[in-house]
DNA sequence: GCAAGGTC
């Protein structure tokens, strides 16, 4: 009889199955495929993530008309339900478990895996097939070789680790749903008034806003002190530089020496050379990117938030432009084929120089990061695409791909080595200090610029005297702390154990999405209404807010995957813990209830920061004064209106797929020509529309009047050009 | 109208 492998998404599927033999594909619909390999008998059956998820049951659904704190009491208030998409999977498991008599779990060997497996994905086959052999294939990479020895060598199923997974799924979901409906009724009044409609409450986001808030008191209570400080421009032959008052900073109490100081030298013409000490220093490559250093890196490089990192990563995967993004190893396996990589690389127009010197060096064995986790390789170019490349759908993909790109390349590339020197000076006996860190060879810097410091000019210093430019004393205050950035959030969730490699930049769009926190200038700020809500519940929940909340539920969950304590008793015990600070929550729901009656909401839009929709840079062919505005209702309907209410214009547009508004403008009627992305088996599309046209060609039923259908123009690089 | 975790 045949045997079902079940694994965790396609990629995995894929891998198994060409390693057990050659296959044939069963198409089940348009994104489904099981792949057959008749030599074997095999059936592997590609996922998609979870199957199932918590709910309310139809007794708890209601938010009104229950008490939310039995979510946490009756064990019955939540159920695990297929999600949406998932129907075709759950048919296909029981279609297939019915024709094998064994079932091999092979999804991903973490928690989440093991839950998806053996709890999501299992009890269907089960169902269908009381008597299958059942085993687990524990993969530790998608290797052909690893594969085929972990088939021969399958393990006992690893329910402690499903049931950890589980306990993790229930305890967030009882929180969230149970804090989520109290805060909201709490909150309910306020929540009128600002049209929202519920305030969220979970284990992960809510921690993220505290810290969020800690820093924003931080800025908030800061007081600058003033300080000072003498500095020296030096001219050199090699360049200017700087010198530094080695009392720097003189603090507030001693500014008067400061000034004395500086009135003794500032007319100096001469630093005299005491000491001169310059060190040369490797500076080694980077390590390969696991999806966290992935994500930190593109963030800080490319100024994009931390979801669309993410995103254009998969998206790039999904075309078979980089390896799998989601991935916690930043160590290549030592047979990883580099070479066949880094050959494509030769004749790229901008990359091939420095390839062709690995290649000539053989410089073929990348650096090493900390982990090897066992799950996919770091993220890998895996074709050398020209920036000018149309399977780059928009800039951020090519943007991206650049830098994963050079990255990689760097990885093998020589030491960059730097120069640093330690100059001690002394003007009018007055002790000076200056420090040149100098590149003087590029290595791998030559080829991922990004990764370069702030590098001085080099400066060789072989005489005793060096002319001074001129003397400052500069009065300076010292800064309050600067803002999150996607990057230093990311780095803050990690530090904390908040969220995943996967969910942490989910997060962050979901602070916002709630109007808790708004993105200005690449830096993360409370909302007012964010801030209330954290200044209301500090007082009375402090315990839930604290990150460490998180981290003693990790503990937890260890016990269950360790095998000393049972999912059940975890579960209880996280709940009756939780239950505490929920009745802390009740019992002191009335001095938040004050507050907020107290509170005045002078202006709504700062409570609850108002979205803004992008602007056309084309005027309303209506009242051709003003832009119109791209809207995007709460039920994700879109339009576009004329920016002035009184014009009271508008165009429809089409629903489906990423809209975008483009620069060019189109030379038929003056209007923006439009952009939309969407996906079609998997493969990323667009076709571009003028919305004044497509929306005449509707009227006049003249079908849809794309920019593809015009007869005198079409669209290149984004421009509407004449054909 | 909820969470956080997978994956597309």
């Amino acid at each position: 009889m045949a045997i079902l492998i079940i694994a965790e998404k396609k990629k995995a599927a894929e891998a198994i199955a060409e390693a057990l033999g050659p296959v044939k594909f069963i198409k089940k619909t348009k994104s489904l495929n099981i792949y057959y390999i008749p030599s074997r008998n095999i059936y592997v059956l590609p996922l998609r993530g979870h199957l199932l998820e918590y709910r309310n049951t139809d007794a708890f659904k209601g938010w009104t008309n229950i008490n939310p704190r039995d979510i946490i009491t009756n064990p019955k208030s939540i159920k695990k339900v297929p999600i949406k998409y998932t129907g075709a999977y759950i048919k296909a498991l029981k279609e297939y478990a019915k024709i094998c008599n064994y079932c091999i779990i092979g999804t991903d060997a973490d928690i989440e895996g093991c839950n998806i497996g053996l709890i999501d994905a299992l009890p269907f086959v089960v169902q269908e097939n009381p008597n299958i052999r059942l085993s687990q294939m524990w993969l530790s990479s998608l290797q052909k070789h690893e594969i085929i020895k972990k088939f021969n060598q399958t393990i006992q199923p690893k329910y402690n680790w499903a049931k950890t997974g589980e306990a993790r799924a229930i305890i967030d979901a009882v929180i969230g749903f149970s804090a989520t409906k109290e805060a909201t009724n709490t909150f309910r009044l306020l929540l009128n008034k600002l049209n929202a409609r519920f305030i969220s409450i979970g284990r992960v986001q809510t921690s993220l806003l505290y810290l969020i808030y800690l820093l924003e008191e931080r800025i908030k209570n800061f007081v600058p002190e003033p300080y000072l400080t003498i500095e020296a421009n030096l001219n050199h032959k090699d360049g200017k530089f700087k010198a530094y008052h080695q009392k720097n900073p003189f603090q507030k109490a001693d500014k008067a020496l400061a000034k004395i100081i500086f009135n003794k030298i500032k007319d100096e013409k001469f630093a005299n050379v005491i000491n001169n000490t310059t060190n040369l220093v490797k500076n080694p490559p980077p390590t390969p990117l696991n999806t966290s250093k992935a994500l930190i890196l593109l963030t800080r490089v490319l100024k994009i938030n931390a979801n669309l990192a993410l995103k254009t990563m998969n998206s790039l995967y999904l075309n078979k432009i980089i390896s799998y993004p989601r991935t916690d190893s930043d160590i290549y396996k030592p047979n990883f084929d580099h070479i066949q990589y880094l050959k494509k690389f030769i004749t790229h127009s901008q990359y091939w120089n420095y390839t062709q010197s690995l290649l000539k060096n053989n410089r073929v064995k990348p650096t090493k990061g900390k982990k090897d986790a066992g799950d996919h390789p770091p993220i890998t170019p895996l074709e050398s695409l020209e920036s000018n490349d149309s399977r780059f759908k928009t800039n951020i993909h090519k943007r991206v791909y650049d830098v994963l790109a050079r990255h990689y390349l760097a990885l093998f590339g020589p030491d960059a080595i730097e120069s640093k020197t330690v100059l001690k000076l002394s003007i009018k006996d007055e002790p000076f200090i200056s420090r040149i860190l100098a590149l003087i060879s590029e290595g791998y810097l030559a080829i991922a610029p990004f990764l370069k410091k702030n590098y001085d000019i080099l400066i060789k210093i072989v005489e005793n005297k060096i002319p001074v430019d001129e003397i400052f004393l500069n009065e300076k205050e010292t800064k309050s702390p600067a803002r999150y950035t996607d990057t230093s959030l990311l780095k803050l969730m990690e530090k904390n154990h908040l969220g995943t490699k996967s969910t942490r930049p989910t997060i962050i769009q979901l602070l916002q999405k709630r109007d808790l926190i708004y993105r200005n200038k690449g830096r993360y700020i409370l909302t007012e209404l964010g801030n209330f809500l954290i200044e209301c519940l500090k007082e009375i929940w402090l315990p839930f807010l604290e990150p460490n909340f998180t981290k003693e539920v990790e503990v937890q969950l260890n016990e269950i995957k360790e095998n000393r304590k049972k999912m059940e008793d975890v579960v209880n015990i996280v709940k009756k813990k939780f239950l505490e600070l929920f009745d802390l929550f009740i019992s002191n729901k009335n001095e938040i209830i004050k507050r907020i009656n107290s509170y005045k909401v002078k202006d709504v839009t700062s409570l609850r920061k108002s979205k803004s929709f992008p602007l056309t840079s084309s005027m309303c062919p209506f009242c051709n004064v003003n832009p119109m505005k791209l809207i995007t209702t709460t039920k994700k309907k879109r339009f576009l209106a004329c920016s002035d209410d009184n014009c009271k214009s508008y165009f429809s547009l089409p629903q489906r797929g990423k809209i975008t508004i483009l620069n060019s403008k189109c030379l038929k009627c003056g209007f923006n020509v439009f952009r939309v992305y969407y996906r079609r088996n998997n493969k990323e599309l667009s076709y571009y529309f003028c919305p004044n046209c497509w929306n005449k060609s509707l009227k006049e039923d003249s079908g849809n009047m794309f920019c593809s259908k015009c007869e005198e123009y079409k669209i290149l690089n984004n421009q509407c050009v004449k054909k």
